[in-house]
DNA sequence: GTCTATATGCGGATAGAC
DNA sequence: GTCTATCCGCATATAGAC
């Protein structure tokens, strides 16, 4: 018999997204969310670092996955694939399984200025990760950079229209699209 | 003759950025600013919302110069061409005769997180608005983002070069440069 | 000045692992 | 039996609202 529940980091963040949906993020006290998850105040802010840290934790996942399937893939694959493919293989295991979780707290940051200057520090900090991973691979400081941005705003574009209400396609798929669309766009030029 | 000397924002701003450049932005306090530019506290407050506030006067300048040069640019021009264009026209105005100031600038930002963080809303709120700039020139939504986003990256390789100390090029052919990369970086595909 | 909420430091308790 | 991981309790610094 364990002294505890497990999963005590997975029922504070259930919670939170429960709260903040119910009564908004500022509405929300620490409090509450331990109280709801049968923990203490305490206990969160071990697991936490502040309270907004609570909504980010698939985004540490999420990262993690990235860098190792970068490193994984195929050393041939032109940089912007390499990162592409990742983000897919990534997308599939993290986020496919729980549309409604994540459009729950996609509408959460949506409602806050707070959080979404957090999510913006989170993606640069991806963003720099993901170029460091290319360029492990051999791929030059500034191409890296390049490719790991162009995705990152492919990856924008596929994840707002995977979170509307009516949209059956992968994230995967999505995201496929939006690079194909990012490709004609930037191909297109008035030099020619 | 002025009852006050001209250019109070102006004073400001460059007094900040000295202080800022010698003691570090958190041991440098508004009043110790406004001093050194020879006004009071409140003027600072009337002029910037925060302290951190004074440092972003050139963005808002430079959101406007963009946001018109798409707005005038030849309406025939591909959407990232004409992104491309402005941020090139808006390099030119507002950043080519004040490269130390910026470097500098960029220095203080470089050392604080707090910056850094505005820093990426303010750059988030100019791709959001080019984006719309684009829109209303007729582009499709999705695609002015990408291509809002697209540039927004490749000016950050430009800008990051730009404020490299033995760097002569301009920001307007460093960015050159960084499109051309970024367009035959984003073309490789393994599908070919 | 009080109240509320966020956030941190330090110590203490116990189930399970070794 | 000791050690470690996990969680709780208490005190407190800080900041904003009223």
């Amino acid at each position: 018999m364990p002294r505890w529940k497990p999963d005590a980091v997975e029922r504070l963040q259930a919670a939170a997204l429960e709260l903040f949906g119910e009564q908004g993020f500022e509405r929300t006290t620490v409090a509450e969310i331990a109280q709801r998850a049968g923990l203490t105040q305490r206990t969160f802010f071990n697991h936490f670092a502040d309270k907004r840290e609570v909504l980010f934790g698939l985004s540490s996942e999420l990262q993690q996955e990235i860098l190792r399937e970068i490193a994984a893939g195929d050393d041939t694959l032109p940089p912007l694939d390499a990162v592409v493919r990742a983000l897919g293989v990534a997308a599939d295991r993290l986020f496919e399984d729980r549309r409604a979780a994540v459009t729950r707290r996609h509408a959460v940051l949506a409602a806050n200025p707070e959080l979404q200057e957090r999510e913006l520090s989170k993606n640069a900090v991806l963003t720099e990760a993901i170029a460091t991973a290319l360029n492990a691979r051999g791929c030059d400081p500034e191409t890296a950079f390049l490719a790991a941005g162009a995705a990152m705003v492919a990856q924008q574009v596929a994840f707002q229209k995977w979170t509307l209400p009516d949209e059956k396609r992968s994230l995967r798929d999505l995201l496929s699209d939006a690079v194909n669309s990012l490709r004609t766009t930037v191909s297109q030029t008035a030099g020619t």
